[in-house]
DNA sequence: GGGTCTTTTCAATGATTTCTGAAATCTGGC
DNA sequence: GCCAGATTTCAGAAATCATTGAAAAGACCC
């Protein structure tokens, strides 16, 4: 509220850093939701990133103001992506939790989950699915009524096409994101810098559009 | 059902190929849920591209079983996104439909709808919130209460970080999801291929693991 | 074992998203 | 202008997904 110029109470400095936190709390949830991810497990994921702290459910609970069941199940989602950890304080019961702090260690656990959990499965229906249309093509009435000569090879084109697709996403997530190493990072860093190929008017290198 | 093995009549590849139809259908809406795209959307898209054909309303009420209404919508949607387009028939007032029949394309034009939607507001409040904390230290009580003296100078280095982060994606996403060009296609090529870089036990390029 | 503190589970509830179907709108031919 | 398709819109119904809260399970100590 207040614009503070260069000189503020610590005070004011500690509304305005929750004011920040609460704001980037509010984007990560909504981004998340776009993801498929539920709002409040981007949420949490966010306040625990941005404040860096280990933080216990009753804190969670208390800044996001949901439930200790909604903590539970958010927080254990979030343990199976990778992207937080469990900690511990001497003499204290309570688990706490940390976020990981590297966002691209971040972001390459985040892919790695997604790729495992949505295009594994579309390949493996692919293979299925590709295995109930022999390539080998059969005898019998050309084109008669409305049955199918070339449509089976047309069909089997279009799914090996996605497939080589998919298959060529799930090889450059296994070997950009593994959890160890600088993978992605450089990987995207290097194609930022290589030059818009040869000829084609592909993208034409101008800055802010939008 | 019948498991056809060489030679089977017109009449049974019809069967065939609907079934594998549909089932790529089902798979590619599953796909388009966890994506946050609602599942009809998805199987309008999957039915148009599988078949290659441009279809009419009635004809993808019929084949999906719902509603008019929701076709188009589904319809409109896909073609903001620009994966399908319209196109007519001579002498008939209906519109038809038709998929973008390149896979990459495709894709190129998801990654481009998903970026403008997703990470360009992402970035713009990060600015906004960016703007809010002030890289000048206030003065005031230092580590007196449970106020913030470099808490915020901590803040602003992870909003740095994601902003960093996410601006990466967005050039990247303009760079290589252009309209036209095959951008996408060739530079995951050109990663697939590159040495997994110096030292580190990055991915053990092993193949089969699920 | 009994007591205390903590976490997990899950049926019920609440919220959100998606879908339908009929009415309204549009379009082109006459 | 009027009619006959064809398409779009949108309020309400249906389906899906997220959240709560209280009970159960687990963990640790004495």
């Amino acid at each position: 509220m207040a614009p503070a110029q260069d000189s503020m109470t610590a005070q004011q400095a500690a509304e305005l850093l929750a004011e920040a936190q609460d704001r980037f709390i509010a984007s990560w949830g909504r981004m998340g939701s776009a993801w498929g991810i539920s709002r409040t497990m981007a949420e949490v994921h966010a306040l625990l990133y941005v404040t860096g702290e280990p933080m216990c459910t009753d804190e969670i609970m208390d800044r996001l103001a949901i439930s200790r069941g909604n903590v539970s199940m958010s927080v254990r989602a979030l343990l199976e992506w990778g992207v937080i950890q469990r900690t511990h304080k001497r003499g204290d019961r309570k688990d706490y939790f940390q976020a990981e702090q590297d966002v691209w260690a971040m972001l390459r656990a985040i892919a790695r989950e997604r790729i495992k959990r949505e295009v594994d499965p579309l390949l493996q229906s692919l293979e299925e699915i590709r295995a109930l249309t022999p390539d080998t093509v059969f005898q019998g009435g050309k084109a008669k009524g409305r049955a199918t000569p070339e449509d089976m090879a047309s069909l089997n084109d279009r799914l090996d096409a996605v497939q080589e697709c998919f298959e060529l996403m799930s090889v450059l997530s296994h070997k950009f994101a593994g959890p160890t190493g600088t993978g992605l990072k450089t990987a995207a860093k290097l194609l930022a810098k290589m030059p818009t190929r040869n000829g084609s008017k592909d993208a034409p290198a101008m800055e802010g559009e939008r």
